[in-house]
RNA sequence: GGGCGCGUAGCUCAGUCGGACAGAGCGUCGGACUUCUAAUCCGAUGGUCGCGGGUUCGAAUCCCGUCGCGCUCGCCA
C-alpha cells in the first residue's frame, strides 16, 4: 500500500506545483520522523522559498493549501508543519494492508517484471574446504537471489567453477605425485575436500621449498596439464575433473548447509570446448584497442579509466581466466536478461576490465552488475587463506553455532511457559534454525562494502539484533494462531477500523511499508536493509505483543482484527526472514 | 607511489542519491514473568559522525585536502 501511497503523493504534489506555476523536478518526498503523525512529507518548500521569494513556512502552507485529495484511494490529507508538507493516509490505506498482508502468506512478493536474472555468487575454486572468509559471498549471493526473485523476477543461480586455471593444474599435479604418506596431518574433517586440500597445500609447499630442479620438473608438469586442457584433450580433463568433483561436492554439501544451493554449475572449460573462447579473443584481436605487445594479445582499456592492459592471449597463445569469463559472460547475455555477480573486492580491478572489454565487443553492460563485499579477518587482523591452510572454516562455524543453540534451548526450557511437548526432534530442529540463523543475519545484516572482524561470540549472540530476536517474532505468531485456531478465532472477516491504539496502528505501518522496502533493497542490491526492516518490524511487533491481547481481548471483534494483524505479522516476518535466508521458526 | 573501498557511542553496526533533535544492539546500572512463549519489555548511561577546509537556507551524507586501515596495481585466479 505504501508504494500506491508514494505515487498518490507523488502525482498531487506535482500536480499542485504544476498549477502553481513551479518547478516539480525535485518533489522532496521523505519518511518523517518517528515522532511526526504523518506516512510521508516532502522538503520542497525549502527549494523552492527562493523561486517564490517567500519564507519556506510560508511556501509549504501555499502548497499544502493547493493540493486536492480528491480522488486518490489512500490520500486522506496534506497539513504542514514549518517548512514540511505531510501527507496523511485514509483508514483505506489501513484495510487495505491488513486484508493484503493477512489472506496472502506470499505478501510482499512483487508483481513478475518478466525478467530472467542470473545471479552468480560464490565461484570460489575448488581447493578446498570453505571458510569464513569465503563464507559472506555465499551468504550475501544467496539473499540476493532471494531478494530478486521475491521483487518478481525469474531467477537462476549460478555458480562459475574455475576448472581450467593454474590452480587446479597445481592441485592435479600434486594429488597424483603424493602419497597419503607424505602428508603430516590427518584431514579435519571426514568430508572429501578435507582430505584433498591436504595435497593441495602439500604441493604449494614444495613448490616454495624444494630445490630449484625439482620445482622445474614439477612446473614442466603443471604446464602440461594446462596445455592440455587448452587443447581439449580429454584424458587430461579427465584427470583434473577427477579432483575438481571431488573437492567441489565436498564443498557443495557445506554450503547446503547454510542452505546456499546452485541452479547450475558452470565450468570454465565448458566454453573452451565450445569455441567461445577462441572466437571471442578473435573478435577482440579485431578491435582498435587491441595491441600486441611482448608477444601477449592485450587490450588498451585507458578509455574507461583502467591503465592497466588486459592480457587475453598468453605469448603461448593460451586463453587467461578473464578471457574465458568474457566468453562465459557473453554466454550469460545471450541467455539472461540481467546478470548479476557477487565477488569479493580482490577481483574489483578484473570485474571493471571485464566489463570494458564486453562493452567493447558491443554488449549492452547495462545488464550486467555487480555486488562487492569485502573481506572477513579474524580478530588480530589475520587474514584466511586456504593454500596456508588459516581461518576459520565454515563448517566449524555452523557446528559451534548449532552447538550453543542447542545449549541455550535446553537452559530455557527449564522455565519454558508454554505447554507444547517440545521432543528431542524439536530441540534439535530450534538449535540449527537459530543457530545457522545467527550466523547468516550477522554476515547479511551489514553493508557488503564494509569489512567485517569476525568473533564468536559476536556472531553467535542470540538477543535483540540477532536472528534468533526475529524468528521469536515468528514463533510468537505461530504460537497466537495455533491457540487461535485451537478456539475458533476467525478471522477471516474483520472490521479493521477496531484497531486504534497506536501499537496497533504502527504495526499496520510498518507492514504497509514492506513491499516497498523490497523494491527499494531490489533496486539496490542490497539485502541487509530487508534484515534492518525485519528487525524494526520486530520491535514494533512486540510492542503490539506486550500491550494487545489477542485471545484475551475484550471482545471478539477487536479479537478477531488482532488475529488478522497476527496472521499479516506473520507473513511479513516469515518473507523477510525468507529472503536475507533464515528459517521462521514455528516454535522455539 | 597510483586506483578503489572503509572510518559514526567503550565494542559491533544502521543511517550516506543533502533535510525535522545522529539511531539500534552489546556492555554497565536499575526495574517488569499467577499473562497469547521473558530468546521479551521499560528506564538510565554513553557521540568533536577520523581530522581540516569548502559548497548550501541546511552536511554524517556532496567537493577539496589530510591521517589511519583494507583491497588492488601478474602472460595468477
Amino acid at each position: 500500500m505504501f508504494r500506491q501511497f508514494r505515487e498518490e503523493v507523488e502525482a498531487a504534489l506535482s500536480a499542485a506545483l504544476s498549477s502553481l506555476d513551479l518547478p516539480d523536478d525535485d518533489l522532496g518526498v521523505e519518511e518523517p520522523p518517528e515522532d511526526v503523525p504523518a506516512t510521508l512529507a516532502s522538503s520542497v518548500a525549502f527549494r523552492l522559498a527562493g523561486v517564490v521569494g517567500a519564507a519556506p513556512p510560508s511556501v509549504a502552507a501555499d502548497i499544502a493549501e493547493e493540493i486536492s485529495v480528491d480522488g486518490y484511494d489512500y490520500l486522506a490529507a496534506v497539513d504542514t508543519q514549518g517548512p514540511y508538507v505531510n501527507f496523511h493516509v485514509t483508514d483505506a490505506y489501513y484495510d487495505d494492508t491488513l486484508t493484503a498482508a493477512a489472506e496472502d502468506v506470499e505478501y510482499g512478493r512483487l508483481p513478475s517484471t518478466g525478467d530472467s536474472v542470473v545471479v552468480e555468487h560464490t565461484s570460489a575454486n575448488p581447493t578446498g574446504p570453505v571458510h569464513v572468509g569465503r563464507a559472506r559471498n555465499p551468504i550475501v549471493g544467496d539473499a540476493v537471489a532471494n531478494l530478486l526473485d521475491f521483487a518478481g523476477n525469474d531467477v537462476e543461480r549460478h555458480y562459475y567453477v574455475n576448472d581450467a586455471g593454474r590452480q587446479m593444474a597445481v592441485f592435479t599435479w600434486a594429488y597424483e605425485t603424493f602419497d597419503e604418506d607424505d602428508l603430516d596431518s590427518e584431514p579435519d574433517r571426514d568430508r572429501i575436500e578435507y582430505d584433498l586440500v591436504r595435497y593441495y597445500q602439500k604441493g604449494n609447499a614444495f613448490l616454495e621449498e624444494a630445490d630449484p630442479d625439482e620445482v622445474e620438473a614439477a612446473e614442466a608438469e603443471i604446464t602440461e596439464i594446462l596445455q592440455g586442457i587448452e587443447e581439449g584433450d580429454e584424458e587430461t580433463y579427465a584427470r583434473v575433473e577427477t579432483v575438481v568433483d571431488q573437492v567441489l561436492g565436498g564443498m557443495r554439501e557445506c554450503l547446503a548447509r547454510l542452505p546456499a544451493e546452485f541452479d547450475e554449475f558452470v565450468k570454465e572449460t565448458r566454453f573452451m570446448f565450445d569455441g567461445r573462447t577462441r572466437d571471442l579473443a578473435e573478435r577482440l584481436k579485431e578491435t582498435d584497442q587491441a595491441v600486441y605487445e611482448e608477444d601477449a594479445w592485450q587490450l588498451e582499456l585507458d578509455e574507461y579509466d583502467i591503465e592497466k592492459n588486459l592480457v587475453f592471449l598468453r605469448s603461448d597463445g593460451t586463453s587467461l581466466y578473464t578471457t574465458r569469463d568474457l566468453a562465459h559472460h557473453e554466454w550469460k547475455f545471450d541467455n539472461y536478461d540481467r546478470a548479476v555477480t557477487v565477488l569479493g573486492e580482490d577481483h574489483k580491478l578484473q570485474a571493471g576490465q571485464l566489463r570494458a572489454a564486453l562493452d567493447l565487443l558491443g554488449n549492452d553492460v547495462d545488464k550486467l552488475e555487480n555486488v562487492i563485499f569485502s573481506w572477513v579477518n579474524l580478530p588480530g587482523g589475520l587474514g584466511m587463506s586456504t593454500r596456508e591452510g588459516t581461518g576459520v572454516m565454515l563448517d566449524d562455524l555452523l557446528d559451534e553455532a548449532i552447538d550453543r543453540a542447542r545449549e541455550e534451548v535446553e537452559t530455557r526450557m527449564e522455565d519454558r511457559i508454554r505447554n507444547d511437548d517440545l521432543d528431542e526432534d524439536d530441540i534439535e530442529r530450534i538449535a540449527r534454525q537459530v543457530g545457522i540463523g545467527a550466523v547468516r543475519y550477522d554476515i547479511v545484516s551489514k553493508q557488503p562494502t564494509k569489512s567485517i572482524t569476525f568473533e564468536w561470540d559476536q556472531a553467535l549472540n542470540f538477543e535483540a539484533q540477532s536472528a534468533p530476536y526475529i524468528q521469536y517474532v515468528h514463533a510468537r505468531c505461530c504460537g497466537i494462531t495455533d491457540e487461535a485456531a485451537a478456539a475458533g478465532l476467525d478471522a477471516s472477516d474483520v472490521d479493521p477500523s477496531v484497531l486504534d491504539t497506536d501499537a496497533e496502528r504502527e504495526l499496520l505501518r510498518v507492514i504497509a511499508r514492506f513491499p516497498a522496502v523490497v523494491e527499494e533493497a531490489a533496486d539496490d542490491l542490497e539485502p541487509h536493509t530487508i534484515a534492518t526492516f525485519a528487525r524494526q518490524f520486530a520491535e514494533v511487533f512486540n510492542r503490539f505483543y506486550r500491550e494487545c491481547p489477542v485471545l484475551s481481548a475484550d471482545d471478539e471483534e477487536v479479537a478477531a482484527a488482532r488475529l488478522a494483524l497476527v496472521e499479516s505479522s506473520k507473513h511479513t516476518v516469515a518473507n523477510a526472514l525468507d529472503i536475507i535466508g533464515v528459517e521462521a521458526p514455528e516454535s522455539m
